[in-house]
DNA sequence: TTGTAAGCGTTATCAC
DNA sequence: GTGATAACGCTTACAA
C-alpha cells in the first residue's frame, strides 16, 4: 500500500500538505486539494489506521466483550442485541470491535487490555451485575463506556447508563393477569445473578403485593437453566401434593426462553396453555419480546424490550462521551455541556444519530439521572395469557 | 496509560529489553523478565495496539462487512451469522470488526479503507453474487478474505471459500417431497440475485427433472420480498383459473422467512399446511433452519445450514491465510504448505480451533478445491411438509 | 499557502 | 544479555 510520502511526492509537495488536503483543512490552495485528492484516490490511499492512532486519534471503534455462556451459540438475546449494536454503531460512524469473554477474570483482563492497548474509543457493558466491578474498573481505566443495566448505586456512582424498567415490566404482566382474575400466580426465573433478573422479580412482587395477593414462596422457582430443571419446577407446581387448590392458574417466566420451555412442559403433560383464569389451562408470560415469541404456539404474551431503540441511545451516549473525553483528556467530571446535551432528549427522541434507520418508535424513556435513561418496556398480550 | 518507556525506566533496563520480555523472546534472563513482566502488571501495561501495528505486525482483527439490507434489524440470518462469527473469531484468537455498508459502492469503499488503513488481518465475505466484484477487488487489495458462498467461476479464481451445496439442500427438499407422492410442487424464491439463490432454484429443476417430472414455470414465482409480494404469490398459485388439477400440493420456499409467509397466507386461507399429497393440506418447506424454524406452528421441514460449523471453517481458512501472507508479503501465490494444511481437514473433522467450543458436529465437508469447501445441508423433517 | 521537524510507542537491527 | 537507534506513517506545532 502506498503510503503518504507516495502521494506527496507524486503530487510535487510535501506529506504536510497532503496530510492538510486529506484532512479538509483551509489553508490548502484548491488546486492543490484537488491534484492532491486526485492521486490519492488513483493509488487507492487511505491514512494508516494506526500511523494516525498513534499519533493520538480516535480508533472510531467501540468493543463490545460480553462473557461467554454455556451454550451461548443459541443464545437468541446476544445475536440480538450484538446485531442491532452493529447497526447502531453503523449510524453513529462508529465500528463495533466484538469479542468475547471466557471467564469473569478473563473480562477483567479484556479490558484492561482495551484500555491499555487503546484499541478502542469505548466500550459498551451488559449484563450488568448487582455489584459489577467492571464499572469501577472502565472508571479508574478512563475507558469510556456505556452499561446496558444498573446497578443499586447507579446514582451515586453517575456511570452513563441505559437500562429497561425491568421491574415495571413484570408489574404490568401481573397486574394484566389479576385483571384477568389470576389469583395463584407462580415465577420461574433463572439464576438471581444480574441486576435485571432481580428487578423483574421484584416487580413481579410489588404487583402482587399492590394487589393485596400473598407471594407464596412455593409458586416461585429460581436458578433455572437447563430444560430439565424447568422441567422439574413445572411438576413441582403441578403437584401441589393434598391440596389442588395450590396449583396456578398462571406462569411468569422470567424471559421468553424460559416461557417456551414452560410451555412445552405443559403441553406434553397435556395442559393447554392459554388466558382465563378458569378451566384447567395455564396462563404463561415471558419477557424480552424475542423474535421468536411471535411464532410460537400459542403466540407468547411478553414484555418487549426495545433492544434497537436501547443499543441507539446507548451509542448515543458513549458517542457524546468521548467526544468529551477526546476533548480534554485531564478533565475528571462530565463536563456540564455533555450532560446537558444528554438531558436534551428528554423532549424530541433521539435523533442524535447520522444515518437513517433509527428506531424512532417514540419510546417512552425516563432520564433517571444525568446520561442515565430508563426505557419503559411494553406490555405485548399475544395468546399464551 | 503508561508507556514501554516507564516500564524500562522503572525496571532499570531498556525499551528493547522491555519489550523482548515481554514478547517471550529467550535472549533476556529470567531474572529480568521476572520484574519487567511484575513491573508492567503493576502498571497495567499493554503494549499500544498502534505502535505494534504500525511496526508490521498483526491486528489480531478481521472484518466483516454485510451491505445493509433494509429492514435488516428484522434480518435473522444476518444477526446468527454475526453471532457465530463472533464466537468462532474468538476460539481463534481473533477480534472480529464488524461494520455495515449503505451501498454497494460503499462496500467497495469499506473494504480499500480496510485494506488502505490496514485495521485488519482479513475479511469475511457474504451474500456472493454471481459476478461479484468483491472477490476482484480484495485480490488486488492483496486483502486476505474468504466467502461464503462462491462465484461460478471459483474453480478458475482458486479464491479460499466454504459454501454449502445449496442445489443439494433442495434437491434433497424436492426428493422428498415427490417420495411422499407430491407431484405439483411450487417454487417460492426472492431475488435472483445471489449465488445460493440461484443455486437453491436450480436444485428445485434438477431434482423434479431427474424424477422425470415437467418444471411448470407458472409454479414459479421469484423476486418476493415483502410480504405483500407473498401474499399474491400465494394467491396466484391457489387460482389456477379453470383447471384445478394445476394447484401446487407442495411449496418449496426459498428460505425460512419466506416458507413462515407462505404458512401464514395459507393459513388465513383456512388451508391447512402439513404433509401428505392428498386432502386439501398443502406442504411447506424452508431453507436455514434458523432458530424460529422449529417453533413456528407447524414447525418447519427445511434445510439446515450448519452456520457455527461454516463460520469456524472460515475462521480456519481465513487464520492460514493470513499466517502465510504475513510469513511473506510477496508470494502471489499460496504456499504449498498451506494448501496442504488446508486439505488435510479432508480428514479428521476441524479441530483447527485453539479454544473449546467448536461444533465437532461431524459437518460433511468436500474439499472442492484448495481451500475451498463445500458443506452438505441436512433435510430437517418436522411438521410443515 | 506551504514546508521542516518533532513526536506518537513499538519492534527489529545492529552493536557491544 | 542488553542497549542504542532506526524505522513504521501520520498529525501538528512552528517556520517560512
Amino acid at each position: 500500500m502506498s503510503t503518504i510520502f507516495d502521494i506527496a511526492r507524486e503530487a510535487g509537495v510535501s506529506i504536510t500538505t497532503v496530510s492538510r488536503a486529506l484532512n479538509g483543512y483551509s489553508d490548502v490552495s484548491e488546486a492543490t486539494r484537488q491534484r492532491v485528492m486526485e492521486i490519492a484516490q488513483s493509488h487507492n490511499y487511505y491514512p494508516s489506521a494506526a500511523a494516525r492512532n498513534l499519533q493520538g486519534g480516535r480508533t472510531d471503534t467501540v468493543a463490545f466483550a460480553p462473557l461467554l455462556r454455556e451454550h451461548m451459540e443459541s443464545e437468541q438475546f446476544f445475536k440480538e442485541f450484538l446485531g442491532l449494536l452493529t447497526l447502531s454503531a453503523f449510524r453513529h460512524n462508529l465500528s463495533l470491535l466484538a469479542t468475547v469473554a471466557d471467564t469473569p477474570s478473563h473480562t477483567t483482563k479484556i479490558y484492561r487490555e482495551l484500555a491499555g492497548s487503546g484499541r478502542v474509543d469505548g466500550v459498551i457493558l451488559a449484563d450488568i451485575k448487582p455489584e459489577d466491578e467492571r464499572i469501577a474498573l472502565l472508571g479508574s481505566l478512563k475507558l469510556p463506556f456505556v452499561a446496558f443495566g444498573r446497578t443499586p448505586d447507579f446514582a451515586e456512582l453517575k456511570y452513563p447508563l441505559v437500562d429497561v424498567d425491568n421491574a415495571a415490566g413484570t408489574r404490568a404482566v401481573v397486574d394484566y393477569l389479576v385483571g384477568k382474575g389470576h389469583r395463584r400466580v407462580a415465577y420461574l426465573g433463572g439464576p438471581f445473578n444480574t441486576s435485571y433478573s432481580l428487578h423483574r422479580y421484584s416487580g413481579f412482587r410489588e404487583s402482587l403485593k399492590q394487589h393485596g395477593l400473598p407471594v407464596d414462596d412455593r409458586l416461585v422457582i429460581a436458578d433455572l437453566q437447563e430444560r430439565a430443571e424447568t422441567a422439574e419446577a413445572v411438576a413441582q407446581l403441578l403437584q401441589p401434593g393434598e391440596d389442588n387448590s395450590r396449583r396456578p392458574t398462571a406462569i411468569v417466566a422470567a424471559n421468553d426462553h424460559l416461557a417456551w420451555q414452560v410451555i412445552q412442559e405443559l403441553q406434553e403433560r397435556g395442559i393447554s396453555v392459554g388466558s382465563g383464569p378458569n378451566g384447567d389451562s395455564i396462563a404463561v408470560t415471558g419477557f424480552d419480546d424475542l423474535p421468536f415469541a411471535g411464532y410460537v404456539q400459542p403466540s407468547l404474551t411478553t414484555v418487549r424490550q426495545p433492544i434497537a431503540a436501547i443499543s441507539d441511545i446507548l451509542l448515543d451516549l458513549l458517542v457524546m462521551l468521548i467526544k468529551n473525553e477526546m476533548q480534554s483528556k485531564r478533565k475528571v467530571s462530565l463536563s456540564a455541556k455533555v450532560i446537558r446535551l444528554a438531558q436534551d432528549k428528554q423532549s424530541g427522541g433521539h435523533k442524535q444519530v447520522d444515518k437513517p434507520g433509527a428506531e424512532e418508535s417514540e419510546q417512552p424513556v425516563k432520564w433517571i439521572g444525568a446520561m442515565q435513561a430508563l426505557v419503559v418496556p411494553e406490555l405485548v398480550i399475544r395468546d399464551s395469557a
